[in-house]
DNA sequence: AGTACCACCTGACGGC
DNA sequence: TGCCGTCAGGTGGTAC
């Protein structure tokens, strides 16, 4: 499910394979995820190079050498192919940027949860669509400054995307289990220490899942990450994994090292 | 402000 | 075997 770690992981692949090719001919293979009508984005990306990249929360954003930027949201299993021979291509793609030098960038989406868009300005489009900072942008201070009387439950002001950009249900979920905070603990009954701890498992959590590329078959036993079921052994104190919803999310803890 | 619930969407899975 | 309900989960909207 594509989250920060994900994104940031479909950016270093853009980065190293369509970055810099010329865009001969866009294909729209469906207009259900386009936010955009299909011949204003022809029109802003054919003839011209991607030069540039921005990662913004599960948000990605490709430049133009003309100053346009190519929004790409990826849902729940949205992704990005880069391929040259027909039989590389994915399965459902939406849309594909064909160029010059024969290759092509599928970006897929089976359950077509996501969308393509346009925009000339990057932080306008942020701000229009209420995101907060990205997760990995703020330093302790604004963390400290935005949490701050909030009220409500750990785990869905993580999830808010107006508090921090970037963090979904999966990565809630492992911050909170390595943070040992239940999932419903209340915002303000945390101590300053606490707060500390969240902040600082977020940080590791979501670095470290980049340096994995967000690939779970990369994860260490000790996450809860391979682990995300109901009866499973949680991996670090041999309590028992439960299963729980919380704000109308499932979500996995360890009710014996989670407490709230 | 926070929560609960619905809709969107497709495919996998379990029950009968 | 095959149908059907449920689940997955990001976002956005509505109601309380």
């Amino acid at each position: 499910m594509p989250e920060l770690p994900d994104v940031a992981t479909f950016k270093k692949y853009l980065d190293s394979t369509a970055l810099h090719q010329k865009v001969d001919k866009v294909e729209v293979l469906t207009d259900k995820i386009m936010n955009v009508p299909r011949q204003k984005l022809a029109s802003n990306v054919t003839g011209h190079l991607f030069v540039n990249s921005r990662r913004h929360g599960k948000f990605l954003f490709l430049e133009t050498d003309h100053h346009k930027w190519v929004m790409l949201h990826f849902g729940m299993t949205g992704f990005l192919k880069y391929y040259k021979d027909e039989e590389e291509a994915p399965e459902h793609p939406r849309v594909i940027f064909h160029f010059t030098n024969g290759y092509s960038l599928a970006y897929d989406n089976q359950r077509m949860f996501g969308e393509v868009d346009v925009t000339e300005d990057v932080d306008e489009y942020v701000a229009s669509r209420n995101m907060g900072p990205d997760a990995l942008d703020v330093d302790w201070d604004q963390f400290q400054e935005r949490i701050e009387g909030k009220s409500g439950a750990i785990k869905p002001t993580l999830m808010n995307q107006s508090f921090l950009a970037g963090i979904g249900n999966v990565y809630a979920d492992e911050i909170l289990f390595q943070a040992e905070l239940h999932p419903k603990a209340s915002v303000n009954k945390l101590s300053g220490k606490e707060f500390k701890t969240v902040y600082r498992t977020m940080r590791r959590v979501l670095e470290k899942m980049i340096e994995y590329e967000a690939d779970a078959s990369k994860v260490p036993r000790r996450y809860l990450l391979g682990h995300r079921s109901e009866g499973k052994d949680c991996p670090r104190c041999g309590g028992t994994i439960k299963k729980i919803t919380v704000s109308g999310r499932a979500g996995y803890y360890c009710p014996d090292h989670q407490k709230k």
